[in-house]
DNA sequence: CGCGACGTTGAGTTCGGTCAATCAGCGTGG
DNA sequence: CCACGCTGATTGACCGAACTCAACGTCGCG
């Protein structure tokens, strides 16, 4: 179970771009217990309603957060990259209020809820960081439903790349402008609101119009100012390129 | 400035339907200082980006998120109704990513961030309940994007009404099953995603097939269980009615 | 009394959905 | 090696839910 070091790497990247720990939080959470797991396309790794004792954290692979009509068409309220914990509110909040399901095949960590408590128990700057990990992807959220409620479908899916190329950072690149990014257009739409019909319509839009090439898997960039302005899209409110003395702690000090 | 007193029982109310809070850690959440500010109709009291050093509690009147796109067309994120926090998540991320906009008169209190961070630190419990709040706020989040996104104009807003009229449970009844909920139809247009005038419509074919009337500012439910059909509605995300014993509390105990 | 904000209704338009056919890639088993 | 079947991408024709535009009604208020 406990692996020692299990590539919680990416994990505390993510949680000290936004908030300041100091090195003994750091090392505490890179020992955290952490339990490797392979997860199938399109399999659920967390269901509706289960009540679960751990938290996950993608280590490689997209991860999709889902919601779902009676009619059963399905609405994919957050993707999760390598790094993120799509579940952390689970520590406070146990019952999964929506499925996760890899929308690739991932690999993830499961970290025991005893243990990410007894963590925020001890270093107040770390229960910190958890809350405010978790109130990033409220943002992202909200913004979401700006997207899905108001913008039609080419600015709609020029925000969702947007989006996902600022949260990729340089990490995905290839060199050439271009990152892998496996989703089916059916993901696609179910992330947009849109129909995977229209989906393939638009992405051939702005293909067209030189803006964004996205096939086979690959995402290449054609025209970022362009895209990010038709997209209204501005980086600033994911918050991902903090300054290091733009980092918060309210708690104690470093 | 700290008034004693200063009706944040409503608040209290919120916290602990959810989280178990002792004696001592509610009566200090009782004596927060806090400082009331009436809000007139359409005004601002967060703007976008701005930095604000203390968090904001709905005591009367309706408070709206706003989003907005390049165009100006506007979207609301979240509703807030008295004894919510629409700003708790600031204690941690004190800049705001989108505005907050009293949809009628208001009544808002002003709690600064030192206190609220203080209460936090002498009590874990107390930062718990914080962070779960905040989570209880993105569940309802997230249902948002699958209702704009994936439901129609009938389905969407049958899903708000049932929405808004849980989460004021029995306190607005005025005992003929109906409630005041004055928002223009503009409010509820920039709430589902749909225009004034299909707002309109809506309405009126709720009302025709005895579902909802909802005019001149009250709401009447007229058919509870065809509501929650039709909106798809399942009041267990919203954690409004749990009972004493479910209500969580992760450190320490009582 | 007149103005402004909101609500209501009708007519016509459009964006995105639906349905359906075809194509391309790929792993499997004969 | 190749036929088969499956999943996903692509394209066309048509449809319809929601939008737009515009007029008019209603109510409260200065």
């Amino acid at each position: 179970m406990a692996l020692g070091h299990s590539n919680l790497q990416p994990f505390l990247d993510r949680l000290t771009s936004r908030s300041r720990l100091d090195t003994v939080e750091q090392s505490a959470i890179l020992d955290l217990p952490a339990h490797a797991a392979q997860v199938q396309t399109n399999s659920d790794f967390v269901r509706l309603d289960q009540k679960v004792d751990h938290a996950c954290i993608v280590v490689e692979g997209i991860v999709g957060r889902f919601g779902q009509t009676a009619e059963g068409a399905r609405q994919i309220t957050a993707l999760h990259l390598p790094g993120d914990a799509p579940d952390l509110h689970s520590v406070v909040q146990p019952k999964a209020r929506s499925a996760l399901q890899a929308l690739t095949t991932a690999t993830i960590l499961r970290v025991p809820h005893v243990a990410l408590r007894a963590l925020a128990a001890r270093f107040p700057a770390v229960a910190e960081a958890f809350w405010r990990d978790c109130m990033v992807d409220a943002v992202i959220l909200s913004q979401w439903v700006v997207n899905v409620g108001r913008r039609d479908a080419r600015t709609r899916m020029a925000h969702l790349f947007c989006e996902i190329t600022a949260r990729h950072k340089a990490k995905l690149l290839d060199g050439k402008g271009s990152y892998r990014f496996p989703l089916t257009q059916i993901h696609l739409a179910d992330a947009t609101g849109l129909t995977a019909v229209h989906v393939n319509r638009t992405l051939k839009a702005l293909r067209n119009e030189g803006l964004l090439d996205a096939r086979n898997g690959s995402v290449r960039i054609l025209d970022w100012p362009a895209l990010a302005y038709l997209g209204e899209f501005d980086p600033e409110y994911l918050q991902a390129d903090m300054q290091p003395e733009e980092r918060l702690r309210i708690v104690g000090s470093v």
